[in-house]
DNA sequence: TAACAGCCTGTAGTATAGTACAGGGTTCAG
DNA sequence: CTGAACCCTGTACTATACTACAGGCTGTTA
Protein backbone atom coordinates (compact mmCIF):
# COMPACT_ATOMS: atom_id res chain seq x y z
CA UNK A 1 0.00 0.00 0.00
CA UNK A 2 1.25 3.68 -0.22
CA UNK A 3 1.35 6.51 2.02
CA UNK A 4 -2.39 7.47 2.13
CA UNK A 5 -3.43 4.02 2.71
CA UNK A 6 -1.06 3.37 5.64
CA UNK A 7 -1.88 6.52 7.02
CA UNK A 8 -5.28 5.98 6.92
CA UNK A 9 -5.56 2.89 8.51
CA UNK A 10 -3.21 3.44 10.99
CA UNK A 11 -5.50 6.94 11.69
CA UNK A 12 -2.13 8.98 11.67
CA UNK A 13 -1.19 11.78 9.04
CA UNK A 14 1.10 11.12 5.84
CA UNK A 15 3.48 13.89 6.73
CA UNK A 16 3.56 11.95 10.49
CA UNK A 17 4.80 8.44 8.42
CA UNK A 18 7.40 10.74 6.47
CA UNK A 19 8.36 12.57 10.27
CA UNK A 20 8.69 8.56 11.72
CA UNK A 21 10.70 7.63 9.28
CA UNK A 22 13.10 11.01 9.31
CA UNK A 23 13.30 10.46 13.56
CA UNK A 24 13.68 6.36 12.30
CA UNK A 25 11.09 4.88 13.71
CA UNK A 26 9.95 3.24 10.87
CA UNK A 27 12.54 1.98 8.65
CA UNK A 28 13.00 3.17 4.57
CA UNK A 29 10.15 1.87 3.01
CA UNK A 30 10.65 0.27 0.36
CA UNK A 31 10.10 2.15 -3.48
CA UNK A 32 8.58 2.50 -6.73
CA UNK A 33 10.12 2.95 -9.53
CA UNK A 34 8.72 6.26 -9.91
CA UNK A 35 9.58 6.37 -5.98
CA UNK A 36 6.61 6.10 -4.51
CA UNK A 37 6.48 4.68 -0.76
CA UNK A 38 5.18 1.04 -0.91
CA UNK A 39 4.61 -0.31 3.03
CA UNK A 40 3.28 -3.45 4.18
CA UNK A 41 0.99 -4.65 6.87
CA UNK A 42 4.17 -4.98 9.04
CA UNK A 43 4.62 -1.13 9.16
CA UNK A 44 0.68 -0.77 10.35
CA UNK A 45 1.88 -2.86 13.29
CA UNK A 46 4.89 -0.55 13.86
CA UNK A 47 2.81 2.09 13.85
CA UNK A 48 0.29 1.01 16.36
CA UNK A 49 3.41 -0.25 18.77
CA UNK A 50 4.11 3.54 18.48
CA UNK A 51 0.35 4.65 19.11
CA UNK A 52 0.06 2.12 22.07
CA UNK A 53 3.51 3.06 23.42
CA UNK A 54 2.21 6.66 23.35
CA UNK A 55 -1.05 5.46 25.03
CA UNK A 56 1.32 4.36 28.10
CA UNK A 57 2.76 7.77 28.12
CA UNK A 58 6.38 6.59 26.38
CA UNK A 59 8.08 9.60 24.53
CA UNK A 60 9.18 8.95 20.81
CA UNK A 61 12.59 8.19 22.28
CA UNK A 62 11.73 5.73 24.75
CA UNK A 63 9.36 4.22 22.07
CA UNK A 64 12.18 3.98 19.63
CA UNK A 65 14.26 2.08 22.65
CA UNK A 66 11.50 -0.19 23.19
CA UNK A 67 11.44 -0.47 19.52
CA UNK A 68 14.91 -1.86 19.07
CA UNK A 69 14.15 -4.43 21.37
CA UNK A 70 11.14 -5.84 20.11
CA UNK A 71 13.19 -5.72 17.23
CA UNK A 72 15.99 -7.86 18.39
CA UNK A 73 15.98 -11.85 18.35
CA UNK A 74 16.36 -12.30 21.67
CA UNK A 75 13.86 -9.90 24.23
CA UNK A 76 15.85 -8.73 26.79
CA UNK A 77 12.91 -8.67 29.72
CA UNK A 78 14.62 -7.00 32.18
CA UNK A 79 15.30 -4.01 30.08
CA UNK A 80 12.36 -3.76 29.45
CA UNK A 81 11.22 -4.00 32.67
CA UNK A 82 13.86 -1.35 33.76
CA UNK A 83 12.32 1.24 31.45
CA UNK A 84 8.35 0.70 32.49
CA UNK A 85 10.24 0.95 36.07
CA UNK A 86 11.78 4.36 34.83
CA UNK A 87 8.57 5.63 33.35
CA UNK A 88 6.51 4.89 36.55
CA UNK A 89 9.08 6.94 38.56
CA UNK A 90 8.51 9.76 36.54
CA UNK A 91 5.34 9.66 36.63
CA UNK A 92 5.24 9.25 40.30
CA UNK A 93 7.19 12.18 40.60
CA UNK A 94 4.91 14.07 38.64
CA UNK A 95 1.51 12.95 40.12
CA UNK A 96 3.66 14.75 43.84
CA UNK A 97 4.50 17.38 42.33
CA UNK A 98 0.98 17.95 40.89
CA UNK A 99 -0.89 16.85 44.17
CA UNK A 100 1.59 19.60 46.28
CA UNK A 101 0.29 22.51 43.19
CA UNK A 102 -3.14 21.31 44.11
CA UNK A 103 -3.08 21.38 47.61
CA UNK A 104 -1.42 24.72 47.53
CA UNK A 105 -4.08 26.40 44.88
CA UNK A 106 -6.73 24.81 47.01
CA UNK A 107 -5.56 26.30 50.39
CA UNK A 108 -5.74 29.72 48.62
CA UNK A 109 -9.03 29.38 46.96
CA UNK A 110 -10.14 28.53 49.79
CA UNK A 111 -8.26 31.79 51.64
CA UNK A 112 -9.99 34.15 48.76
CA UNK A 113 -13.57 32.77 49.41
CA UNK A 114 -13.03 33.62 53.44
CA UNK A 115 -11.94 36.85 53.20
CA UNK A 116 -13.68 39.56 53.74
CA UNK A 117 -15.11 41.94 51.42
CA UNK A 118 -12.53 44.73 51.79
CA UNK A 119 -9.57 41.95 51.93
CA UNK A 120 -6.87 41.49 49.51
CA UNK A 121 -6.81 38.81 46.84
CA UNK A 122 -4.86 35.97 48.67
CA UNK A 123 -4.22 34.59 45.67
CA UNK A 124 -2.88 37.46 43.84
CA UNK A 125 -0.98 38.28 47.44
CA UNK A 126 0.85 35.27 47.30
CA UNK A 127 1.98 35.62 43.71
CA UNK A 128 3.14 39.39 44.41
CA UNK A 129 5.27 37.39 47.40
CA UNK A 130 3.82 39.58 49.64
CA UNK A 131 2.15 36.40 51.74
CA UNK A 132 3.53 33.08 53.15
CA UNK A 133 2.28 30.04 51.22
CA UNK A 134 2.74 27.81 53.35
CA UNK A 135 1.13 28.90 56.32
CA UNK A 136 -2.58 29.39 56.98
CA UNK A 137 -1.92 32.22 59.09
CA UNK A 138 -3.54 35.53 57.53
CA UNK A 139 -1.98 38.69 57.56
CA UNK A 140 -3.12 41.97 57.07
CA UNK A 141 -1.12 44.97 56.04
CA UNK B 1 18.60 49.70 37.33
CA UNK B 2 19.84 48.31 33.64
CA UNK B 3 18.95 44.55 31.92
CA UNK B 4 21.75 42.79 33.52
CA UNK B 5 21.41 44.37 37.04
CA UNK B 6 17.44 42.86 36.94
CA UNK B 7 18.38 39.92 35.60
CA UNK B 8 20.67 39.03 38.41
CA UNK B 9 18.37 40.52 41.12
CA UNK B 10 16.04 38.59 39.83
CA UNK B 11 18.06 35.07 38.90
CA UNK B 12 16.84 35.28 35.73
CA UNK B 13 18.33 36.03 32.23
CA UNK B 14 18.75 38.95 29.98
CA UNK B 15 17.36 37.60 27.09
CA UNK B 16 14.23 36.44 29.58
CA UNK B 17 13.51 39.72 29.92
CA UNK B 18 13.69 40.71 26.32
CA UNK B 19 11.08 37.58 25.66
CA UNK B 20 8.89 38.82 28.66
CA UNK B 21 8.62 42.06 27.24
CA UNK B 22 7.77 40.82 23.80
CA UNK B 23 4.89 38.36 25.34
CA UNK B 24 3.44 41.67 26.79
CA UNK B 25 4.38 40.39 30.39
CA UNK B 26 6.69 43.70 31.30
CA UNK B 27 5.94 46.78 30.10
CA UNK B 28 7.94 48.72 27.37
CA UNK B 29 10.98 50.34 30.05
CA UNK B 30 12.47 53.60 29.66
CA UNK B 31 14.94 54.13 27.91
CA UNK B 32 18.33 56.39 28.46
CA UNK B 33 19.26 58.75 25.65
CA UNK B 34 21.39 55.52 24.04
CA UNK B 35 18.56 53.00 23.98
CA UNK B 36 19.43 51.19 27.15
CA UNK B 37 16.63 50.21 29.22
CA UNK B 38 16.34 51.50 32.82
CA UNK B 39 14.32 49.11 35.44
CA UNK B 40 12.81 50.00 38.62
CA UNK B 41 12.08 47.90 41.61
CA UNK B 42 8.82 47.31 40.24
CA UNK B 43 9.89 45.73 37.48
CA UNK B 44 11.64 43.14 39.62
CA UNK B 45 8.28 42.41 41.37
CA UNK B 46 6.68 41.49 38.38
CA UNK B 47 9.33 39.23 37.67
CA UNK B 48 8.65 37.95 40.85
CA UNK B 49 5.15 37.20 40.66
CA UNK B 50 5.86 35.61 37.16
CA UNK B 51 8.22 33.29 38.77
CA UNK B 52 5.68 32.53 41.50
CA UNK B 53 3.27 32.06 39.37
CA UNK B 54 4.88 29.88 37.34
CA UNK B 55 5.70 27.84 40.72
CA UNK B 56 1.79 27.63 40.73
CA UNK B 57 1.77 25.86 37.62
CA UNK B 58 0.58 28.73 35.54
CA UNK B 59 1.19 29.08 32.16
CA UNK B 60 2.40 32.80 30.83
CA UNK B 61 -0.88 33.44 29.52
CA UNK B 62 -2.37 32.80 32.34
CA UNK B 63 -0.02 34.56 34.30
CA UNK B 64 -1.02 37.44 31.85
CA UNK B 65 -3.91 37.21 32.83
CA UNK B 66 -3.09 37.13 36.44
CA UNK B 67 -1.07 40.07 35.76
CA UNK B 68 -3.54 42.74 34.38
CA UNK B 69 -6.16 41.56 36.84
CA UNK B 70 -3.44 42.44 39.56
CA UNK B 71 -3.06 45.65 37.51
CA UNK B 72 -6.36 46.84 37.82
CA UNK B 73 -7.70 49.55 40.65
CA UNK B 74 -10.00 46.95 41.60
CA UNK B 75 -9.29 43.37 41.81
CA UNK B 76 -12.22 40.85 41.29
CA UNK B 77 -11.41 38.34 43.13
CA UNK B 78 -13.67 36.14 41.85
CA UNK B 79 -12.21 36.20 38.48
CA UNK B 80 -9.13 35.57 39.90
CA UNK B 81 -10.51 32.71 42.07
CA UNK B 82 -12.20 30.84 38.84
CA UNK B 83 -8.44 30.91 36.89
CA UNK B 84 -7.31 29.11 40.34
CA UNK B 85 -10.21 26.99 40.19
CA UNK B 86 -9.77 25.73 36.63
CA UNK B 87 -6.10 25.25 36.62
CA UNK B 88 -7.01 22.71 40.02
CA UNK B 89 -9.36 21.07 37.86
CA UNK B 90 -7.11 20.90 35.23
CA UNK B 91 -4.37 19.71 37.63
CA UNK B 92 -6.65 16.74 38.60
CA UNK B 93 -7.18 15.68 35.50
CA UNK B 94 -3.68 15.57 35.06
CA UNK B 95 -3.10 13.63 38.42
CA UNK B 96 -6.16 11.21 37.44
CA UNK B 97 -4.45 10.18 33.59
CA UNK B 98 -1.27 9.75 35.48
CA UNK B 99 -1.98 7.23 37.77
CA UNK B 100 -4.43 5.11 35.64
CA UNK B 101 -1.04 4.78 33.66
CA UNK B 102 1.08 4.50 36.83
CA UNK B 103 -1.26 1.36 37.15
CA UNK B 104 -1.22 0.24 33.57
CA UNK B 105 2.29 0.08 33.91
CA UNK B 106 2.86 -1.47 37.19
CA UNK B 107 0.80 -4.06 36.31
CA UNK B 108 2.59 -4.73 33.08
CA UNK B 109 5.86 -4.26 35.23
CA UNK B 110 4.16 -7.31 37.66
CA UNK B 111 3.43 -9.73 34.86
CA UNK B 112 6.70 -9.58 32.95
CA UNK B 113 8.09 -10.38 36.76
CA UNK B 114 5.94 -13.14 37.06
CA UNK B 115 6.71 -14.57 33.30
CA UNK B 116 8.15 -17.97 32.72
CA UNK B 117 11.28 -17.98 30.94
CA UNK B 118 10.22 -18.60 27.86
CA UNK B 119 7.08 -16.97 27.48
CA UNK B 120 7.21 -13.54 25.68
CA UNK B 121 7.42 -10.32 27.12
CA UNK B 122 3.83 -9.03 28.41
CA UNK B 123 5.11 -4.95 28.22
CA UNK B 124 6.53 -5.52 24.31
CA UNK B 125 3.48 -8.01 23.64
CA UNK B 126 1.03 -5.35 24.65
CA UNK B 127 2.71 -2.38 22.48
CA UNK B 128 2.43 -4.76 19.78
CA UNK B 129 -1.71 -5.01 20.25
CA UNK B 130 -1.20 -8.35 20.95
CA UNK B 131 -2.23 -8.09 24.60
CA UNK B 132 -5.27 -7.07 26.26
CA UNK B 133 -4.61 -4.21 29.12
CA UNK B 134 -7.33 -4.30 30.70
CA UNK B 135 -7.67 -7.59 31.86
CA UNK B 136 -5.53 -10.05 33.83
CA UNK B 137 -5.36 -12.91 31.86
CA UNK B 138 -2.77 -14.49 30.30
CA UNK B 139 -2.86 -15.85 26.75
CA UNK B 140 -0.66 -17.71 25.29
CA UNK B 141 0.11 -18.18 21.60
C1' DT C 1 -4.91 14.34 -23.90
C1' DA C 2 -6.50 16.91 -20.19
C1' DA C 3 -7.86 17.13 -15.61
C1' DC C 4 -7.38 15.76 -11.10
C1' DA C 5 -5.99 12.90 -7.26
C1' DG C 6 -2.16 11.53 -5.06
C1' DC C 7 2.73 11.16 -4.37
C1' DC C 8 7.47 13.35 -3.91
C1' DT C 9 10.96 16.74 -1.67
C1' DG C 10 12.34 20.41 1.23
C1' DT C 11 11.22 23.92 4.29
C1' DA C 12 8.63 26.34 7.64
C1' DG C 13 5.11 26.79 11.17
C1' DT C 14 2.34 25.20 15.59
C1' DA C 15 2.73 25.53 20.99
C1' DT C 16 5.71 26.46 25.29
C1' DA C 17 9.37 28.88 27.54
C1' DG C 18 13.06 30.34 26.89
C1' DT C 19 18.48 30.40 25.19
C1' DA C 20 22.28 31.64 22.06
C1' DC C 21 24.64 34.40 19.05
C1' DA C 22 26.19 37.67 15.35
C1' DG C 23 27.24 42.23 14.45
C1' DG C 24 27.08 46.55 16.03
C1' DG C 25 26.98 50.75 19.55
C1' DT C 26 28.07 52.63 24.49
C1' DT C 27 30.25 53.33 28.91
C1' DC C 28 33.93 53.39 31.93
C1' DA C 29 38.58 52.32 33.99
C1' DG C 30 43.30 52.73 33.40
C1' DC D 1 42.37 56.77 23.98
C1' DT D 2 42.08 52.03 23.97
C1' DG D 3 40.20 47.81 25.58
C1' DA D 4 36.96 45.38 28.35
C1' DA D 5 32.50 44.98 29.76
C1' DC D 6 28.15 45.97 28.92
C1' DC D 7 24.03 47.08 26.02
C1' DC D 8 21.30 47.05 21.59
C1' DT D 9 18.72 44.55 17.60
C1' DG D 10 17.28 40.73 14.95
C1' DT D 11 17.38 36.04 14.04
C1' DA D 12 17.90 31.34 14.88
C1' DC D 13 18.13 27.50 17.87
C1' DT D 14 16.67 24.09 22.04
C1' DA D 15 13.02 20.14 23.05
C1' DT D 16 8.57 17.55 21.71
C1' DA D 17 5.47 15.83 18.31
C1' DC D 18 3.74 16.83 14.76
C1' DT D 19 1.29 19.74 10.70
C1' DA D 20 1.15 22.58 6.56
C1' DC D 21 2.78 24.15 2.40
C1' DA D 22 4.98 25.18 -2.15
C1' DG D 23 6.38 23.47 -6.31
C1' DG D 24 6.89 19.60 -9.01
C1' DC D 25 6.18 14.66 -10.71
C1' DT D 26 3.09 10.38 -11.38
C1' DG D 27 -0.91 7.70 -12.16
C1' DT D 28 -5.63 7.15 -13.37
C1' DT D 29 -9.91 8.18 -15.50
C1' DA D 30 -12.99 10.42 -18.93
Amino acid sequence: MHSGDLAGKAGVNKETLRFYERRGLLRDPQRTESGYRRYSDTDLDRIRFIKNGQKFGFSLDEISQLLSIADGALIDRAEVRQIAREKVTHIEQQIAYLAQLRGTLNRLIHQCNHAGPTDDCPIIESLAGRMETTSKRKRKK
